[in-house]
DNA sequence: TGATTTTTGTTCCATTTGAAACTATATAAT
DNA sequence: ATTATATAGTTTCAAATGGAACAAAAATCA
């Protein structure tokens, strides 16, 4: 299998993916933070706990890939602006359970609906064919990139 | 056109690109951080000066992504390592000519088949016809989000 | 020419982020 | 029971990042 030798960055997957991300979640963000003063970190704890309530910090964590210290971080932030509500587990003293409030709840069902729109909006560019498509392959990807991690992280161990 | 109604954050385009693009960056940088001690805006400026040796901190900024505060300072800290030269310009002297010093150039050709590889890898998970779909779609999509972007930027206006 | 505006790049300050150390509770092992 | 180990979450400190104000040179224009 042939492969490039020389490396032009426009073309560079790792950095397409980068920017295409970057502006995807720029664009999506620079909707809701003016409206909500919300960040992009804040936002992920929203909508997850719009799916499942009642998560703990940790499972949170896993769910969204972000790292302990960011979820307490963000935790703070939303009870402070009064958007989650905690409650310490009965049945082990160290994890309490999240919830979106009333408030909470209204920022959630607020901007799921603008979220699916810029979504849709960027669908936009693909027909339903190579939308499927598209779905399939970035699956495949998600799939290789993560057992090359592995790999990678077995060797250095 | 039907839309979804609910947001289940593994399936939102936005987080699934975001999650892809950490890691395969990540994936990247873990090679060349700990072998070259640069980071990744760093390594973004070694990549594209090796191309077009010479560029200025504006030109390598639009080309690049990133603002001019980030170019001012990986310029800086790639100086200190001693792996790019600046050189006043004759013509205009607000601008500064930048060019990898023979280290840097060392660096960049150490780096870049390192850095083909890992996007050789990635790519494995599809095959020729796939890949080739693949990077139309995403060349649809950047143009796609682009032209959202502006079209946002010139509501708010 | 002299005044005004733009462009380039840097500095300063406030905010965000990440890693490591730490506290508190729970589980396992002897 | 006592000790050791693991897990959940927080705090602390240093580094990275972003935006606004800034200085210097160039371009515009009156």
């Amino acid at each position: 299998m042939e492969q490039k030798s020389s490396l032009q960055l426009q073309d560079f997957l790792p950095y397409r993916l980068s920017v295409l991300s970057n502006n995807v979640s720029s664009l999506l963000a620079s909707l809701y933070t003016e409206k909500f003063g919300i960040s992009i970190p804040e936002w992920r704890m929203v909508a997850v706990l719009g799916e499942e309530p009642g998560l703990t910090s940790t499972q949170i964590a896993s769910r969204v890939a972000m790292d302990k210290v960011a979820v307490t971080r963000a935790v703070q932030n939303l009870i402070e602006k009064r958007l989650v509500r905690r409650s310490s587990s009965q049945a082990d003293g160290r994890v309490s359970h999240l919830n979106l409030t009333k408030a909470g709840q209204r920022v959630y069902d607020d901007v799921v609906p603008m979220a699916l729109a810029v979504e849709h909006q960027v669908w936009g560019a693909l027909n339903p064919a190579e939308k499927d498509y598209w779905d399939e392959m970035l699956s495949k990807m998600e799939r290789r990139v993560s057992t090359l991690r592995d790999e990678l992280l077995e060797i250095n161990k």
